[in-house]
DNA sequence: CATGAATGAGAATTCATTCAT
DNA sequence: AATGAATGAATTCTCATTCAT
């Protein structure tokens, strides 16, 4: 995870990982059947500590705005503790391209990108149901919050002094609540 | 540039690409000192094109709402003529990591990405300035638009029967200045 | 053997033999030096079974007719009984060059292949010498006789529906005493 | 050719083709797509070099004596003057399995030493159809006389002092007409 | 100016061999 | 005595870059 998060998916060197992790190469095919398969590993456990950190969050009863405020904390949180990981997600989102030496076309985003996005709607969808929220299109809407805010998130890492975390989920979930119009009374 | 958005800016090869300009290998020699400087040309050529589009709309004087119309209009256009530019875009939002070939490092995000946040802030803190829009601070308020509006425009690119420009222009803009909060008014 | 048998000299992995053997990687280096004593010596085992057969019917004295066909009627029944060692067989009367991971060389066919070829000249040479068969020299005469044999008794193995037995002996044994030309009396 | 030849197909690697033809190990790849098309071009070249000496003899009109002593002299010849061959025609034969890096099967022996078995089978089942030999499975007929007049070939190669090639033409031809058994009149 | 054959550094992968348990 | 995880040398293959034509 280390070095892929450094040097990028496309950068990274068997050698490089190998000698991270503090064995040597032939070791790494031990346990993963060729670059390809331990790349894709790497992916699956970035993703898998994310989605399982929001998804505490997701699955506790509360309304909308406390929940959009939870979720947004939990990301912040994940990846200041995670530095590393946003250029991880970064090739997550959208792969670039098929990787140099083997040619398989991955065209589509990452199956666990999809997945975080269509979880995220969900809870959307359920918020416009019990009308807390205003009728936009479900996954439209999720898109739009989870790639906006996490823009955010990704500014404050390269960041000296960024603000505490909290002035940062006000800000993000004000956006998504109320957007950007002067209104007297907020 | 058809060449590295189609495959990538990792997986496009010198060959590749002068078989698609129907010259020979050594002719891009001529041109570029090396891989990296033509990438980086392409580059350049890709984020200015869409930059001029957006610059047209932002230069007109315009009320607030009108001019974030005008510029997610643009955008979608953009992207919409140049389908192929969108991995274009995503290297460049944020380089994959080094190529893989050359070591050397490119750490922070594209020049031009980071020109092209400034230039939207500045509209931004413009339009705060004239009291058209709530106080936020412009640059994470340009970050999270951009951010969110291109993931809806991507998505359209991948989708068989997108709507209509308007219908998503509307909804951006819509989300941007009103959020999502359910509002009697509107 | 079945291993090397199977996948040929330079294709058989110490762990495929361990495998098949049933015991870990390491424990084939405590009866082996190394993978080439390991082959080394299981090619000893295969030509030292096909010599025994051979060699029971070599060593009873009867008239030379009877003693080709006999030969030729073990040698049958050996690549029979072992369809798989005729691999075996094809790398040991000429190795394939070096095994691929060791450069040392092996210029030369095996010992114990050049042994089966003396052994039978020396058989033919008796027969000379006690006047039954027409003078030529036992050796060029010996490696005729088993490499013409044996090409059709590999044929055998890879035909689905091979004549009996004792119809290829016929053929083989015929071939040698009598030669192909049109004979009046034969 | 030399390479392989002197190595044998398993053992010879690319660097030390590419050594002795005097280029870079990628100008290689230039002209073969793998190191399986190349050894496959290479031994194409080889039994193509072998089998035009012996069609030139098999196409002319002659007494099937003469015919085989021109094929044995044909055949001595050429491995006389390509004595690397022999270990490439060794290879050609019946493949050593599977090659070590490429898990390809390639059960039978290769198409072109089958070819020249099944042209050499014609000429044998003409003679017999014109009477000039006696009734004889051709197929297996010219198994055993290729593979066994081969066997004495390669024994020549190995000599250091080999007898003249007619003696030996002569050795051969003689066995194959006539077989072992003593005559009065031979 | 343009070419494209040749180059060779560098990356992935395999597997014989070792050695601590 | 047996194990099998770890090792790393060796091998194939790719592709950016050069340069003689």
């Amino acid at each position: 995870m280390r070095v892929i998060a450094r040097k990028g998916m496309a950068a990274a060197t068997m050698q490089e990982i190998a000698d991270e992790a503090g064995v040597a190469k032939g070791t790494l095919y031990l346990y993963f059947r060729d670059r390809d398969e331990l790349v894709e590993t790497t992916f699956e456990g970035a993703i898998t500590q994310l989605m399982e950190q929001v998804d505490a969050v997701i699955d506790r009863e509360m309304p909308f705005e406390e929940k959009i405020r939870g979720i947004m904390a939990a990301q912040l949180a994940f990846f200041g503790a995670n530095r590393e990981f946003f250029r991880l997600y970064l090739s997550l989102r959208m792969p670039e391209g098929p990787s140099p030496r083997q040619r398989r076309q991955k065209q589509t985003c990452h199956p666990r990108y999809r997945d975080r996005v269509l979880r995220f709607a969900e809870v959307l969808r359920k918020a416009i149901a019990a009308g807390e929220i205003a009728e936009v299109d479900p996954y439209r809407l999720a898109l739009f919050i989870i790639e906006g805010s996490t823009a955010i998130i990704l500014e404050r890492l390269s960041e000296d002094n960024p603000p505490a975390d909290a002035a940062d989920v006000d800000l993000i979930a004000n956006l998504i609540l109320n957007g950007v119009r002067k209104r007297s009374g907020s």
